[in-house]
DNA sequence: TCAATTCGTAACAACAATAATTACAAATCC
DNA sequence: GGATTTGTAATTATTGTTGTTACGAATTGA
């Protein structure tokens, strides 16, 4: 399976930032939410400061805060960020292009895969980290 | 990543085959095709003979043939038999629930997958076997 | 009946991706 | 200056996919 947790895990720090704010958070205690190492907090958010998402601060006191409104960071921008595959790749190895299926099936079927993602990708644009943060009835710092 | 070619390869088997009918093509030819070893082909279509999709018989003449017209095997049927994982599956390791996002993330969140899933499915179930052989335009055994 | 062909499937190796972890330099704060 | 925190490289463990070898079972046809 092509399985990466990635999305899961930024969609819940991102809550969890949307949350604390206009606290600022550090990578151990997300870490702790989250039920991993800080390293991969950071790893994962630094992927985010790249796109202006999030920025972070060294130092007694620094961490990691939320640069965009809740509202703004769609599950789709979240996705294109931490995801680098296609949902259904094409094989590694090419077909062989003497046989007349081999030759025609990966062009055939390419347009068909690409709408099934942008189906897919729309559903996602959809939903926003305010949503989330909506659904989940949180009590007040 | 979650990278699996086993969508695009039974695909292009089962085109091949539908071209091919009612000719019977052992595993071997069709691994010519695909450009891959024997048995990485019977492995797939094992999965697919239990769903009554293909049938096998062994000896000299022996192969593979489809069971079903092309028209009635969606790109989604395929997917199903090939594919096991989730599109975005959640993290191995549970949250903290402890944390009040740790404990409602999940929740909130797979609906919102299910749905995006959801649609990447129905756009898959709009095509068959069938379109992608007359996309092709083959010429004739 | 026998030899050749083909499937069915287990076992193993090669490779790639993810996630967890350790380590330590750089930045920041007080 | 000491404590805290990020930034990031390196390493390991784990898992999943793919390719390959091997061999028994089924089938065909002479």
């Amino acid at each position: 399976m092509n399985t990466s947790s990635r999305f899961s895990t930024t969609i819940h720090i991102l809550t969890l930032l949307a949350h604390m704010t206009p606290e600022r958070v550090n990578s151990e205690f997300i870490a702790g939410s989250v039920n991993t190492n800080a390293v991969v907090i950071r790893r994962l958010l630094s992927l985010l400061r790249d796109a202006q998402v999030v920025s972070s601060r060294s130092g007694p006191g620094g961490g990691w805060q939320l640069d965009q409104k809740p509202a703004s960071i769609s599950l789709l921008d979240v996705f294109k960020l931490v995801e680098h595959h296609d949902l259904l790749p094409l094989p590694a190895q090419e077909p062989n292009p003497k046989c007349p299926v081999g030759q025609n099936i990966q062009a055939a079927l390419e347009g068909h895969i690409q709408d099934a993602q942008s189906a897919f990708e729309l559903s996602l644009s959809h939903v926003t980290i305010q949503d989330l943060l909506e659904d989940m009835d949180l009590p007040d710092l």
